[in-house]
DNA sequence: ATGAGCATTGCAAGTACTGCAACACACCAG
DNA sequence: CTGGTGTGTTGCAGTACTTGCAATGCTCAT
Protein backbone atom coordinates (compact mmCIF):
# COMPACT_ATOMS: atom_id res chain seq x y z
CA UNK A 1 0.00 0.00 0.00
CA UNK A 2 2.86 2.34 0.55
CA UNK A 3 5.74 1.79 -1.98
CA UNK A 4 8.40 3.07 -0.20
CA UNK A 5 7.66 0.94 2.68
CA UNK A 6 7.44 -1.36 0.51
CA UNK A 7 10.46 -1.19 -0.82
CA UNK A 8 12.04 -0.75 2.78
CA UNK A 9 10.67 -3.78 3.72
CA UNK A 10 11.41 -6.37 0.88
CA UNK A 11 14.82 -5.83 1.66
CA UNK A 12 14.61 -8.04 4.75
CA UNK A 13 13.62 -10.99 3.24
CA UNK A 14 16.52 -10.27 0.63
CA UNK A 15 18.92 -9.58 3.54
CA UNK A 16 17.61 -12.86 5.42
CA UNK A 17 19.51 -15.12 2.79
CA UNK A 18 22.88 -13.86 3.31
CA UNK A 19 24.67 -10.22 3.52
CA UNK A 20 24.27 -8.11 0.53
CA UNK A 21 26.47 -4.56 -0.78
CA UNK A 22 24.10 -1.50 -1.81
CA UNK A 23 24.50 -2.55 -5.54
CA UNK A 24 22.88 -6.16 -5.48
CA UNK A 25 20.29 -4.88 -3.41
CA UNK A 26 19.17 -1.97 -5.75
CA UNK A 27 19.31 -4.97 -8.38
CA UNK A 28 17.03 -6.84 -6.09
CA UNK A 29 14.89 -4.34 -5.89
CA UNK A 30 14.28 -3.22 -8.76
CA UNK A 31 15.66 0.80 -8.12
CA UNK A 32 18.15 2.84 -8.25
CA UNK A 33 20.95 2.49 -5.82
CA UNK A 34 21.06 5.88 -4.15
CA UNK A 35 17.24 4.79 -3.55
CA UNK A 36 18.30 1.39 -2.12
CA UNK A 37 20.70 3.45 -0.12
CA UNK A 38 18.59 5.79 1.35
CA UNK A 39 16.40 3.08 2.28
CA UNK A 40 18.94 1.25 4.16
CA UNK A 41 20.23 3.84 5.36
CA UNK A 42 16.83 4.54 7.53
CA UNK A 43 16.39 0.44 7.94
CA UNK A 44 20.20 0.97 9.48
CA UNK A 45 19.20 3.90 11.98
CA UNK A 46 16.41 1.45 13.17
CA UNK A 47 18.72 -1.26 14.07
CA UNK A 48 17.21 -3.72 11.48
CA UNK A 49 20.33 -3.93 8.95
CA UNK A 50 23.87 -3.63 10.49
CA UNK A 51 27.00 -2.87 8.23
CA UNK A 52 29.66 -4.91 8.96
CA UNK A 53 33.33 -4.67 7.96
CA UNK A 54 33.44 -5.10 4.43
CA UNK A 55 30.68 -2.63 3.96
CA UNK A 56 27.83 -5.31 3.02
CA UNK A 57 24.51 -5.03 5.01
CA UNK A 58 23.26 -7.86 6.52
CA UNK A 59 20.07 -8.21 9.38
CA UNK A 60 20.86 -6.37 12.49
CA UNK A 61 20.29 -7.27 16.19
CA UNK A 62 17.52 -4.91 16.87
CA UNK A 63 15.17 -7.59 14.81
CA UNK A 64 16.52 -10.04 17.18
CA UNK A 65 15.50 -8.44 20.44
CA UNK A 66 11.96 -7.43 18.47
CA UNK A 67 11.48 -11.14 17.93
CA UNK A 68 12.07 -11.81 21.46
CA UNK A 69 9.33 -9.33 22.58
CA UNK A 70 7.23 -10.70 19.93
CA UNK A 71 7.75 -14.11 21.29
CA UNK A 72 6.99 -12.89 25.08
CA UNK A 73 3.77 -11.16 24.36
CA UNK A 74 2.13 -14.28 22.82
CA UNK A 75 0.59 -15.32 26.32
CA UNK A 76 -0.56 -18.82 25.03
CA UNK A 77 3.85 -19.65 24.95
CA UNK A 78 3.50 -18.66 28.65
CA UNK A 79 0.62 -20.52 29.92
CA UNK A 80 2.06 -23.71 27.97
CA UNK A 81 5.27 -23.97 28.87
CA UNK A 82 5.34 -25.62 32.78
CA UNK A 83 2.82 -27.73 30.66
CA UNK A 84 5.23 -29.06 27.66
CA UNK A 85 8.15 -29.03 30.37
CA UNK A 86 6.54 -31.57 32.70
CA UNK A 87 4.83 -33.82 29.23
CA UNK A 88 8.39 -33.83 28.81
CA UNK A 89 9.87 -35.05 32.10
CA UNK A 90 6.80 -38.16 31.79
CA UNK A 91 7.57 -39.38 28.37
CA UNK A 92 11.23 -38.33 27.90
CA UNK A 93 10.27 -36.93 24.26
CA UNK A 94 10.63 -33.41 22.02
CA UNK A 95 7.83 -31.47 22.62
CA UNK A 96 6.48 -28.76 20.09
CA UNK A 97 4.33 -25.95 20.76
CA UNK A 98 3.07 -24.22 17.07
CA UNK A 99 0.73 -21.66 15.92
CA UNK A 100 -0.68 -20.77 12.69
CA UNK A 101 -0.73 -17.23 11.20
CA UNK A 102 -0.90 -15.69 7.86
CA UNK A 103 -0.83 -19.05 6.01
CA UNK A 104 2.13 -19.82 7.93
CA UNK A 105 2.71 -22.20 11.13
CA UNK A 106 5.32 -22.00 13.58
CA UNK A 107 7.10 -23.44 16.37
CA UNK A 108 7.04 -21.15 19.07
CA UNK A 109 8.35 -23.71 22.03
CA UNK A 110 10.23 -26.92 22.02
CA UNK A 111 11.28 -29.07 24.86
CA UNK A 112 13.90 -31.55 24.05
CA UNK A 113 15.30 -34.02 26.56
CA UNK A 114 18.18 -35.47 24.43
CA UNK A 115 19.76 -32.49 23.08
CA UNK A 116 18.94 -29.80 25.09
CA UNK A 117 20.82 -27.25 23.19
CA UNK A 118 19.90 -27.32 20.02
CA UNK A 119 16.55 -25.87 20.52
CA UNK A 120 16.90 -22.20 19.22
CA UNK A 121 17.80 -23.62 15.94
CA UNK A 122 14.33 -24.46 15.36
CA UNK A 123 11.79 -21.94 17.36
CA UNK A 124 10.86 -19.32 15.24
CA UNK A 125 11.14 -21.85 11.71
CA UNK A 126 8.47 -22.29 9.39
CA UNK A 127 6.77 -25.75 10.05
CA UNK A 128 6.41 -28.36 7.20
CA UNK A 129 2.89 -27.05 6.48
CA UNK A 130 1.50 -29.69 4.17
CA UNK A 131 2.79 -33.19 6.89
CA UNK A 132 3.21 -31.78 10.76
CA UNK A 133 0.77 -33.16 12.88
CA UNK A 134 0.88 -29.28 14.65
CA UNK A 135 0.27 -27.67 10.77
CA UNK A 136 -2.64 -30.42 10.72
CA UNK A 137 -4.38 -29.61 13.78
CA UNK A 138 -3.95 -26.30 13.06
CA UNK A 139 -5.24 -26.08 9.82
CA UNK A 140 -8.36 -28.37 10.52
CA UNK A 141 -9.93 -25.54 12.33
CA UNK A 142 -9.71 -23.14 9.46
CA UNK A 143 -13.09 -21.88 8.16
CA UNK A 144 -13.75 -24.02 4.87
CA UNK A 145 -13.68 -21.69 2.31
CA UNK A 146 -9.80 -20.28 3.98
CA UNK A 147 -9.24 -23.97 4.57
CA UNK A 148 -9.68 -24.59 0.76
CA UNK A 149 -8.13 -21.55 -0.39
CA UNK A 150 -4.61 -21.95 1.33
CA UNK A 151 -4.88 -25.92 0.93
CA UNK A 152 -4.83 -25.24 -2.93
CA UNK A 153 -1.83 -22.44 -2.52
CA UNK A 154 0.35 -24.65 -0.90
CA UNK A 155 3.23 -26.58 -2.48
CA UNK A 156 3.31 -30.31 -1.59
CA UNK A 157 7.02 -31.26 -1.60
CA UNK A 158 7.94 -34.92 -1.26
CA UNK A 159 9.87 -35.07 2.07
CA UNK A 160 9.31 -38.68 2.18
CA UNK A 161 6.96 -41.62 0.56
CA UNK A 162 4.51 -40.70 2.88
CA UNK A 163 4.30 -36.87 2.80
CA UNK A 164 0.68 -35.82 1.78
CA UNK A 165 0.68 -35.66 -2.01
CA UNK A 166 -1.60 -33.31 -3.47
CA UNK A 167 -4.67 -31.05 -1.83
CA UNK A 168 -7.34 -33.21 -1.95
CA UNK A 169 -5.18 -35.74 0.36
CA UNK A 170 -4.37 -33.06 2.55
CA UNK A 171 -8.10 -31.82 2.62
CA UNK A 172 -9.23 -35.09 3.39
CA UNK A 173 -6.99 -36.07 6.01
CA UNK A 174 -7.75 -32.14 7.44
CA UNK A 175 -11.27 -33.51 8.11
CA UNK A 176 -10.33 -36.80 9.37
CA UNK A 177 -8.19 -34.62 12.19
CA UNK A 178 -10.98 -32.34 12.65
CA UNK A 179 -13.51 -35.11 13.62
CA UNK A 180 -10.95 -37.05 15.49
CA UNK A 181 -9.73 -34.26 17.72
CA UNK A 182 -5.63 -35.37 17.19
CA UNK A 183 -2.97 -35.21 14.33
CA UNK A 184 -0.25 -37.64 13.62
CA UNK A 185 3.18 -37.37 11.07
CA UNK A 186 4.11 -41.05 10.72
CA UNK A 187 7.45 -40.25 8.76
CA UNK A 188 5.80 -37.57 6.58
CA UNK A 189 8.63 -34.87 7.07
CA UNK A 190 12.04 -37.32 7.72
CA UNK A 191 11.35 -40.74 7.30
CA UNK A 192 12.35 -42.01 11.15
CA UNK A 193 10.33 -39.47 12.65
CA UNK A 194 6.99 -40.12 13.72
CA UNK A 195 5.06 -37.61 15.95
CA UNK A 196 1.30 -37.53 17.44
CA UNK A 197 -0.50 -33.69 18.54
CA UNK A 198 -3.63 -32.50 19.71
CA UNK A 199 -4.72 -28.93 19.76
CA UNK A 200 -4.99 -26.20 22.06
CA UNK A 201 -8.19 -24.06 22.12
CA UNK A 202 -9.73 -20.56 23.51
CA UNK A 203 -12.65 -19.88 25.04
CA UNK A 204 -14.78 -20.15 22.42
CA UNK A 205 -13.57 -23.30 20.87
CA UNK A 206 -11.24 -22.21 18.03
CA UNK A 207 -8.06 -23.95 18.10
CA UNK A 208 -5.28 -21.35 19.10
CA UNK A 209 -2.44 -23.54 19.24
CA UNK A 210 -1.36 -26.92 18.84
CA UNK A 211 1.02 -29.39 20.79
CA UNK A 212 2.80 -32.56 19.61
CA UNK A 213 4.98 -35.34 20.77
CA UNK A 214 8.15 -36.44 18.29
CA UNK A 215 10.27 -39.72 18.30
CA UNK A 216 12.32 -40.72 16.18
CA UNK A 217 11.39 -45.11 14.88
CA UNK A 218 14.36 -46.50 16.77
CA UNK A 219 13.51 -45.15 20.07
CA UNK A 220 10.06 -45.66 19.88
CA UNK A 221 7.71 -47.66 17.18
CA UNK A 222 4.73 -45.33 15.71
CA UNK A 223 2.48 -47.84 17.90
CA UNK A 224 4.24 -47.20 21.12
CA UNK A 225 4.28 -43.58 19.91
CA UNK A 226 0.06 -43.60 19.86
CA UNK A 227 -0.13 -45.03 23.13
CA UNK A 228 0.92 -41.48 24.60
CA UNK A 229 -2.35 -39.88 22.86
CA UNK A 230 -3.93 -40.02 26.14
CA UNK A 231 -1.25 -38.02 27.86
CA UNK A 232 -0.51 -35.68 25.24
CA UNK A 233 -4.52 -34.81 25.01
CA UNK A 234 -4.69 -34.33 28.57
CA UNK A 235 -1.54 -32.00 28.63
CA UNK A 236 -3.36 -29.76 25.79
CA UNK A 237 -6.27 -30.32 27.36
CA UNK A 238 -5.13 -28.75 30.72
CA UNK A 239 -3.45 -25.87 28.37
CA UNK A 240 -6.92 -25.00 26.95
CA UNK A 241 -8.44 -24.76 30.47
CA UNK A 242 -5.84 -22.67 31.70
CA UNK A 243 -5.65 -20.47 28.83
CA UNK A 244 -9.51 -19.58 28.45
CA UNK A 245 -9.65 -19.61 32.33
CA UNK A 246 -7.39 -16.11 33.06
CA UNK A 247 -8.69 -13.43 30.62
CA UNK A 248 -6.07 -13.07 28.11
CA UNK A 249 -6.06 -9.28 28.02
CA UNK A 250 -3.20 -7.46 29.46
CA UNK A 251 -4.08 -4.31 31.51
CA UNK A 252 -1.50 -1.28 30.90
CA UNK A 253 -1.12 0.92 34.33
CA UNK A 254 -1.82 4.26 33.54
CA UNK B 1 16.28 9.83 6.33
CA UNK B 2 13.42 8.37 4.88
CA UNK B 3 10.33 9.95 6.92
CA UNK B 4 7.63 7.24 5.72
CA UNK B 5 9.64 4.62 6.12
CA UNK B 6 11.14 5.89 9.76
CA UNK B 7 7.68 6.39 10.46
CA UNK B 8 6.46 2.92 9.82
CA UNK B 9 9.71 1.49 11.33
CA UNK B 10 8.75 3.12 14.53
CA UNK B 11 5.84 1.53 15.08
CA UNK B 12 7.49 -1.59 15.58
CA UNK B 13 8.88 -0.75 19.07
CA UNK B 14 6.22 0.37 20.07
CA UNK B 15 3.98 -2.65 19.81
CA UNK B 16 6.77 -4.64 21.30
CA UNK B 17 5.42 -3.20 24.34
CA UNK B 18 1.86 -5.20 23.32
CA UNK B 19 -0.66 -4.82 21.65
CA UNK B 20 -2.32 -1.26 20.68
CA UNK B 21 -4.80 -0.65 18.42
CA UNK B 22 -5.28 1.91 15.73
CA UNK B 23 -6.05 5.19 17.22
CA UNK B 24 -2.94 4.53 19.85
CA UNK B 25 -0.72 4.01 16.95
CA UNK B 26 -1.19 7.05 15.35
CA UNK B 27 -1.26 9.27 18.36
CA UNK B 28 2.41 7.56 19.33
CA UNK B 29 3.73 9.05 15.92
CA UNK B 30 1.56 11.60 15.74
CA UNK B 31 0.18 11.38 12.25
CA UNK B 32 -3.18 11.19 11.54
CA UNK B 33 -5.17 8.05 11.49
CA UNK B 34 -5.38 7.34 7.97
CA UNK B 35 -1.68 7.73 7.78
CA UNK B 36 -1.13 4.90 10.59
CA UNK B 37 -3.63 2.68 8.84
CA UNK B 38 -1.68 2.90 5.65
CA UNK B 39 1.48 2.72 7.22
CA UNK B 40 0.26 -0.79 9.40
CA UNK B 41 -1.36 -2.09 6.20
CA UNK B 42 2.05 -2.38 4.67
CA UNK B 43 3.76 -3.70 7.66
CA UNK B 44 0.60 -6.23 8.05
CA UNK B 45 1.43 -7.24 3.85
CA UNK B 46 5.13 -8.30 4.53
CA UNK B 47 3.80 -10.12 7.78
CA UNK B 48 5.57 -8.16 10.69
CA UNK B 49 2.58 -6.99 12.16
CA UNK B 50 -0.83 -9.29 12.84
CA UNK B 51 -4.18 -8.19 13.43
CA UNK B 52 -5.56 -10.26 15.74
CA UNK B 53 -9.10 -10.83 16.50
CA UNK B 54 -10.09 -7.78 18.53
CA UNK B 55 -8.78 -5.46 15.40
CA UNK B 56 -5.73 -4.88 17.43
CA UNK B 57 -2.22 -5.20 15.99
CA UNK B 58 0.82 -6.82 17.14
CA UNK B 59 3.96 -7.59 16.23
CA UNK B 60 4.25 -10.81 13.13
CA UNK B 61 5.27 -14.02 12.94
CA UNK B 62 7.37 -12.93 9.91
CA UNK B 63 9.33 -10.51 12.35
CA UNK B 64 10.31 -14.03 14.49
CA UNK B 65 11.04 -16.04 11.36
CA UNK B 66 13.52 -12.94 10.04
CA UNK B 67 15.22 -12.87 13.34
CA UNK B 68 15.71 -16.80 13.30
CA UNK B 69 17.50 -16.49 9.87
CA UNK B 70 19.58 -13.42 11.04
CA UNK B 71 20.97 -15.34 13.74
CA UNK B 72 21.86 -18.09 11.43
CA UNK B 73 24.20 -15.69 9.52
CA UNK B 74 26.23 -14.85 12.27
CA UNK B 75 28.90 -17.22 11.61
CA UNK B 76 30.39 -16.84 15.48
CA UNK B 77 27.49 -18.73 17.06
CA UNK B 78 27.85 -21.69 14.71
CA UNK B 79 31.36 -21.81 15.50
CA UNK B 80 31.14 -21.16 19.00
CA UNK B 81 28.10 -23.28 19.88
CA UNK B 82 30.26 -26.68 20.29
CA UNK B 83 33.05 -25.50 22.38
CA UNK B 84 30.33 -24.11 24.49
CA UNK B 85 28.20 -27.22 25.39
CA UNK B 86 31.89 -28.90 26.27
CA UNK B 87 32.43 -26.34 28.91
CA UNK B 88 29.44 -26.23 29.63
CA UNK B 89 29.51 -30.33 30.12
CA UNK B 90 33.06 -29.75 31.95
CA UNK B 91 31.41 -27.03 35.18
CA UNK B 92 27.90 -27.68 35.20
CA UNK B 93 27.40 -23.46 34.82
CA UNK B 94 25.13 -21.99 32.56
CA UNK B 95 27.56 -20.49 29.37
CA UNK B 96 26.66 -17.58 27.21
CA UNK B 97 27.96 -15.98 23.85
CA UNK B 98 27.24 -12.38 23.30
CA UNK B 99 27.92 -9.89 20.85
CA UNK B 100 28.04 -6.17 20.49
CA UNK B 101 26.37 -4.11 17.93
CA UNK B 102 24.87 -0.97 17.58
CA UNK B 103 25.70 0.37 21.12
CA UNK B 104 23.46 -2.44 22.07
CA UNK B 105 25.16 -5.97 23.65
CA UNK B 106 22.88 -9.09 22.80
CA UNK B 107 23.16 -12.55 24.25
CA UNK B 108 23.35 -14.86 21.28
CA UNK B 109 23.21 -18.07 22.46
CA UNK B 110 22.81 -19.85 26.18
CA UNK B 111 23.60 -23.38 27.28
CA UNK B 112 21.99 -23.74 30.67
CA UNK B 113 22.20 -27.50 32.60
CA UNK B 114 19.73 -26.80 35.72
CA UNK B 115 17.15 -25.51 33.57
CA UNK B 116 17.47 -26.67 30.18
CA UNK B 117 14.38 -25.29 29.03
CA UNK B 118 13.96 -21.14 30.07
CA UNK B 119 17.24 -20.94 27.63
CA UNK B 120 15.32 -18.92 24.36
CA UNK B 121 13.96 -17.11 26.93
CA UNK B 122 16.98 -15.04 27.24
CA UNK B 123 18.35 -15.12 23.49
CA UNK B 124 17.79 -12.14 21.71
CA UNK B 125 17.41 -10.05 24.85
CA UNK B 126 20.08 -7.06 25.49
CA UNK B 127 22.10 -7.67 27.80
CA UNK B 128 22.61 -5.28 30.84
CA UNK B 129 25.39 -3.29 29.28
CA UNK B 130 27.05 -1.83 32.73
CA UNK B 131 27.48 -4.72 34.59
CA UNK B 132 27.21 -7.77 32.72
CA UNK B 133 31.00 -9.22 32.14
CA UNK B 134 30.34 -9.81 28.38
CA UNK B 135 29.17 -6.50 28.01
CA UNK B 136 32.67 -5.21 29.50
CA UNK B 137 34.35 -7.24 27.43
CA UNK B 138 33.39 -6.42 24.33
CA UNK B 139 33.11 -2.19 25.08
CA UNK B 140 36.48 -2.59 26.59
CA UNK B 141 37.39 -3.67 22.92
CA UNK B 142 36.16 -0.39 21.27
CA UNK B 143 38.03 2.64 20.18
CA UNK B 144 38.80 5.27 22.87
CA UNK B 145 36.66 7.94 21.29
CA UNK B 146 33.56 5.73 20.87
CA UNK B 147 33.87 3.96 24.35
CA UNK B 148 33.68 7.29 26.50
CA UNK B 149 31.01 8.69 23.68
CA UNK B 150 28.87 5.17 24.55
CA UNK B 151 29.64 5.43 28.49
CA UNK B 152 28.31 8.69 28.65
CA UNK B 153 24.50 8.07 26.76
CA UNK B 154 24.47 4.76 29.09
CA UNK B 155 22.05 5.27 32.10
CA UNK B 156 23.00 3.38 35.09
CA UNK B 157 20.78 1.57 37.28
CA UNK B 158 21.50 0.32 40.50
CA UNK B 159 20.45 -3.61 40.03
CA UNK B 160 22.28 -3.79 43.22
CA UNK B 161 24.92 -2.33 45.62
CA UNK B 162 27.50 -3.57 43.96
CA UNK B 163 26.30 -2.18 40.01
CA UNK B 164 28.77 0.04 38.16
CA UNK B 165 27.50 3.60 39.71
CA UNK B 166 28.38 6.00 36.67
CA UNK B 167 30.26 6.48 33.87
CA UNK B 168 34.32 7.18 35.32
CA UNK B 169 33.95 4.23 37.25
CA UNK B 170 32.57 2.04 34.29
CA UNK B 171 35.41 3.38 32.24
CA UNK B 172 37.91 2.32 35.00
CA UNK B 173 36.53 -0.93 35.25
CA UNK B 174 36.54 -1.06 31.03
CA UNK B 175 40.41 -0.44 31.44
CA UNK B 176 41.14 -2.56 34.13
CA UNK B 177 39.22 -5.44 31.93
CA UNK B 178 41.47 -4.38 28.89
CA UNK B 179 44.53 -4.78 30.72
CA UNK B 180 43.82 -8.21 32.33
CA UNK B 181 42.14 -10.00 29.92
CA UNK B 182 38.76 -11.32 30.98
CA UNK B 183 35.83 -10.10 33.39
CA UNK B 184 34.02 -10.75 36.32
CA UNK B 185 30.17 -9.82 37.34
CA UNK B 186 30.21 -10.11 41.14
CA UNK B 187 26.89 -10.05 41.82
CA UNK B 188 26.52 -6.13 39.92
CA UNK B 189 22.84 -7.51 38.24
CA UNK B 190 21.85 -9.86 40.80
CA UNK B 191 22.96 -9.68 44.01
CA UNK B 192 23.74 -13.81 44.52
CA UNK B 193 24.60 -14.42 40.55
CA UNK B 194 28.13 -14.05 39.33
CA UNK B 195 29.75 -14.28 36.32
CA UNK B 196 33.58 -15.18 34.80
CA UNK B 197 33.91 -14.40 31.37
CA UNK B 198 36.50 -14.15 28.56
CA UNK B 199 36.60 -12.45 24.79
CA UNK B 200 36.76 -14.17 21.82
CA UNK B 201 38.87 -12.26 19.22
CA UNK B 202 39.02 -12.41 14.93
CA UNK B 203 41.98 -13.06 12.76
CA UNK B 204 43.37 -8.98 13.60
CA UNK B 205 42.77 -9.31 17.51
CA UNK B 206 39.76 -7.23 17.64
CA UNK B 207 37.18 -8.52 20.24
CA UNK B 208 34.14 -10.11 18.19
CA UNK B 209 32.41 -12.01 20.71
CA UNK B 210 32.22 -12.45 24.44
CA UNK B 211 31.66 -15.58 26.61
CA UNK B 212 30.98 -15.73 30.32
CA UNK B 213 30.05 -18.89 33.00
CA UNK B 214 27.64 -17.48 35.25
CA UNK B 215 26.54 -19.40 38.74
CA UNK B 216 24.30 -18.40 41.94
CA UNK B 217 26.18 -18.16 45.13
CA UNK B 218 24.43 -20.79 46.73
CA UNK B 219 26.38 -22.78 44.19
CA UNK B 220 29.83 -21.87 44.24
CA UNK B 221 31.47 -18.77 45.99
CA UNK B 222 32.77 -16.08 43.73
CA UNK B 223 36.24 -17.33 44.69
CA UNK B 224 35.42 -21.23 43.42
CA UNK B 225 33.79 -19.88 40.19
CA UNK B 226 36.85 -17.81 39.52
CA UNK B 227 39.15 -21.33 39.74
CA UNK B 228 37.30 -21.73 36.41
CA UNK B 229 38.96 -18.54 34.78
CA UNK B 230 41.73 -20.95 33.02
CA UNK B 231 39.37 -22.79 31.29
CA UNK B 232 36.86 -20.12 30.51
CA UNK B 233 40.33 -18.51 28.63
CA UNK B 234 41.27 -21.98 27.10
CA UNK B 235 37.61 -22.07 25.54
CA UNK B 236 37.38 -18.50 24.26
CA UNK B 237 40.86 -18.79 23.17
CA UNK B 238 40.10 -22.08 21.40
CA UNK B 239 37.01 -20.11 19.86
CA UNK B 240 38.88 -17.53 18.91
CA UNK B 241 41.36 -19.97 16.62
CA UNK B 242 39.00 -21.72 15.06
CA UNK B 243 37.16 -18.42 14.28
CA UNK B 244 40.31 -16.99 12.78
CA UNK B 245 41.51 -19.94 11.29
CA UNK B 246 38.40 -20.50 9.03
CA UNK B 247 38.34 -17.88 6.86
CA UNK B 248 35.06 -15.83 8.12
CA UNK B 249 33.83 -14.27 4.29
CA UNK B 250 31.32 -17.09 2.97
CA UNK B 251 31.13 -17.18 -1.15
CA UNK B 252 28.17 -17.58 -2.71
CA UNK B 253 28.46 -19.81 -5.97
CA UNK B 254 28.06 -18.23 -8.51
C1' DA C 1 -33.38 1.60 18.08
C1' DT C 2 -29.83 4.97 18.56
C1' DG C 3 -25.68 6.85 19.25
C1' DA C 4 -20.75 6.65 20.31
C1' DG C 5 -16.53 5.04 18.95
C1' DC C 6 -13.82 2.99 15.95
C1' DA C 7 -11.90 1.72 11.23
C1' DT C 8 -12.01 2.85 6.46
C1' DT C 9 -12.11 5.42 1.84
C1' DG C 10 -11.82 9.38 -1.90
C1' DC C 11 -9.77 13.34 -2.83
C1' DA C 12 -7.03 17.60 -3.41
C1' DA C 13 -2.74 19.74 -1.90
C1' DG C 14 1.85 19.59 -1.42
C1' DT C 15 5.68 17.33 0.46
C1' DA C 16 9.04 14.04 0.26
C1' DC C 17 10.73 10.50 -2.68
C1' DT C 18 12.96 9.21 -6.96
C1' DG C 19 16.43 8.81 -10.63
C1' DC C 20 19.95 11.11 -12.87
C1' DA C 21 24.51 12.64 -13.20
C1' DA C 22 28.47 14.20 -11.12
C1' DC C 23 31.58 13.39 -7.33
C1' DA C 24 34.54 10.93 -3.90
C1' DC C 25 36.96 7.10 -2.63
C1' DA C 26 39.39 2.62 -2.52
C1' DC C 27 41.61 -0.80 -4.78
C1' DC C 28 44.31 -2.97 -8.33
C1' DA C 29 47.30 -3.07 -12.41
C1' DG C 30 50.57 -1.36 -15.17
C1' DC D 1 53.46 6.47 -8.93
C1' DT D 2 49.52 6.80 -11.96
C1' DG D 3 45.49 5.62 -14.42
C1' DG D 4 41.39 2.96 -14.41
C1' DT D 5 37.44 0.30 -12.66
C1' DG D 6 34.61 -0.76 -9.17
C1' DT D 7 32.38 0.80 -5.36
C1' DG D 8 29.45 4.14 -2.30
C1' DT D 9 27.80 8.95 -1.80
C1' DT D 10 25.64 13.64 -2.58
C1' DG D 11 22.79 17.81 -4.93
C1' DC D 12 19.14 18.69 -7.63
C1' DA D 13 14.75 19.21 -10.32
C1' DG D 14 10.47 16.87 -11.47
C1' DT D 15 6.84 14.44 -10.10
C1' DA D 16 4.90 10.37 -8.08
C1' DC D 17 3.64 9.42 -3.67
C1' DT D 18 2.21 10.40 0.69
C1' DT D 19 -0.62 13.07 3.76
C1' DG D 20 -4.59 14.94 6.40
C1' DC D 21 -9.22 16.15 6.04
C1' DA D 22 -13.92 15.10 5.93
C1' DA D 23 -17.38 11.97 4.96
C1' DT D 24 -18.88 7.11 5.11
C1' DG D 25 -19.34 2.43 7.13
C1' DC D 26 -19.28 -0.56 10.63
C1' DT D 27 -19.77 -2.71 15.32
C1' DC D 28 -21.02 -2.70 19.81
C1' DA D 29 -23.26 -1.11 24.08
C1' DT D 30 -26.81 1.32 26.07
Amino acid sequence: MSQTVDRALSILPLLAEGPADLGRVADRLGVHKSTALRLLRTLHEHGLVYRQSDQRYRLGARLIALAQEAMENLDIREIAHPHLVRLNEQCGHTVHLAVYEESEVLYIDKVESRYPVRMYSRIGKPVAITVAAVAKLLLADLPESERRLLADKLDYPMYTARSTPNAPAFLRELEKVRDQGWATDLGGHEESINCVGAPIRGGDGRVVAAMSVSAPNVVVTADELLTLLPLVRRTADAISGEYSGRTPVKEVAP
